[in-house]
DNA sequence: ACCTGAACACCGTTCAAGT
DNA sequence: ACCTGAACACCGTTCAAGT
């Protein structure tokens, strides 16, 4: 059904939001968060600038429904895991957050610039339900789902920005980790001490390990261990 | 001592690093992130735009050095603490930390996008001291600070984020929180009971206090509860 | 050495005009 | 209703030219 009085080419679709959003994602995976153009964006979908606006509000708008569509994938499998018990299927759910940030490294600063919207309420819902089976008190909930929330808001913004620095220079992320914890390792020795001493562990460590021992750390301090027997490790 | 061949007014300095990460300041807390241009910087500093750029290499140089002031200022005071248990001076730099990403919103922006330089570089350090006084094993201190390090920056970039929103609707931060929550009481009952439930909890809270929860949730997960039996509450 | 300010190569967004 | 694309009001950064 042609929307268009304009006659279209065979497969040539007329413009729409999903389209729109679809080809946002493009771009972003592509180039990052700079790649992110109206006028990049209208050349990809054969269109002028102006037509956007008439399917998205805004900037804002695009980047809101373009990381919507990640996480709600994401939230959707994790959700999915079948023969899983609530805290396996927090630590999926986290995992596969920090996956798609890592394959789609805006997903980061995304988030972080809309936190009340459609992609962080899903990520809130899909938590606190976990965490209501799991058994954690209701008083208790709000605080442990906004410290969960929190604390993947800054894993994922600082893994957005460790990508963009990397980026900048060029270089792969372990090249990058690797020039910082050099720098590390060169600051002064009476002020940084122990900045100098972890340097080390900066180079080695797991990004994924340690985002979910932070999880577990969270969930450790809010008792969660009492309710779930069967937590898995 | 003059440096400049012009002749200066009274009263008047030549441009240094200092003047320009001073205005930078000024303008930052004047009117936001959008307020910080090299115009607007050129302007307030009576000189060129291109002049700035012989002190500071960049945007984000500027941004990183305007952060370090505050942050030095910040953490400097809270190490200061007199009569303090370690796990108490932890919490005052926590708690600095939020104050002084409350007074000065764009700050929680500007350390979301340079994790590894010296701003952080600095909190990182100083929760290292507090964590390993406090005596925290050393193969633990990387997991506990840095986890608190995530957790402190999804919190900053998160009310940066607020801020920045309430600006936009040229209302209080009290106003938009209760139109968010509004807002997740209209969600689908279906989809999303957890957020509707708990959206009555986004208006009546209070944001350091959560914050501090969340501090507390990681150190007790870290079972620094089992070494400071005098932290306070 | 330090500063000037015009110029360059971009942005997001708007809007008269078209179909 | 939907699209076009020029125009507007900005950006950060550079650089020849000045002192």
């Amino acid at each position: 059904m042609l929307k268009n009085t304009k006659r279209l080419q065979r497969g040539e679709e007329s413009l729409s939001r999903e389209r729109i959003v679809a080809a946002a994602i493009d771009l972003l995976d592509g180039g990052g968060e700079a790649a992110l153009t109206f006028r990049a964006l209208a050349q990809q979908l054969a269109t002028g600038a102006g037509a956007i606006y008439y399917h998205v509000t805004d900037k804002g708008d695009l980047l809101c429904a373009a990381s919507d569509t990640i996480v709600l994938a994401t939230m959707a499998a994790a959700a999915a895991t079948a023969d899983a018990t609530p805290r396996q299927r927090m630590g999926a759910m986290a995992l596969g957050l920090f996956d798609a940030i890592d394959t789609h490294p805006w997903l980061g600063a995304a988030l972080m610039q809309a936190p009340s919207q459609m992609p962080m309420v899903r990520i809130l819902e899909a938590l606190g339900q976990q965490g209501s089976a799991l058994g954690v008190p209701p008083q208790s909930l709000w605080q442990l789902t906004s410290a969960l929330l929190h604390y993947i808001l800054g894993v994922a913004g600082q893994n957005a920005a460790n990508s963009r620095a990397a980026q900048a220079q060029a270089t792969q992320r372990e090249t990058f980790l690797d020039t910082v914890a050099t720098a590390w390792e060169q600051l002064d020795a009476e002020q940084f001490p122990f900045t100098r001493g972890i340097a080390g562990q900066l180079r080695a460590h797991d990004d994924r390990a340690d985002f979910l021992a932070g999880i577990d750390l969270l969930l450790a301090g809010a008792g969660a261990g009492a309710y779930a027997t069967t937590a898995g490790k």
